[in-house]
DNA sequence: ATTTAGTTAGGCAAATTTGCCTAATAATAA
DNA sequence: TTATTATTAGGCAAATTTGCCTAACTAAAT
């Protein structure tokens, strides 16, 4: 497994759930305290820095009341994922 | 963040996975190989043993040729997390 | 029954993430 | 400007995953 370093997957997951936050009128603190997650961890997950994991992410889908899917709304074979 | 052990999201995670591979025909082996995981791993994701990572997810997609929204095709209030 | 393919299990070291911390930088408001 | 909030950065130990391996178990077919 590569390290998470820099990849497009990622980050467009990152700014994704970014967009979604504000949407909400949300703090990185806020979603992070209210998901249960660190707010260091929160933010790497945004900048796309982390390779974080589906349970995670299905935390932070939770509080912003969204579905995975709109997380994750691309096409895959449009996306470099490393 | 709790070890994967049992989650009902991870096992549905799994099983949708599961589903879509034999959809393809594909053994585990065969989706180990295309999507450059390991045998094991791809046996640990399907049965929802491990909280596994965005990226994998993704290269799983790939091959089965289906966006990640076939694999969180659920209602994120409906499941458990953990 | 025997072979063959497929799935599951488990151990182990290495790699990576995660939580917890402190602090620096950026943005906003007052 | 000053103060306040928000984001970003980085280090470190602990937790977890991941790859690699061997082996056991299951199913299926012939």
């Amino acid at each position: 497994m590569i390290k998470a370093g820099k990849s497009k997957l990622l980050t467009l997951v990152g700014s994704n759930i970014r967009e979604q936050r504000k949407a909400q009128g949300l703090t990185q603190q806020q979603l992070a305290y209210e998901s249960g997650l660190e707010l260091s961890q929160v933010n790497r997950i945004e900048l796309g820095k982390i390779n974080t994991s589906v349970l995670q992410i299905a935390k932070i889908c939770k509080v912003l009341d969204i579905n995975p899917d709109k997380i994750f709304n691309f096409n895959i074979d449009e996306v470099e994922i490393e």
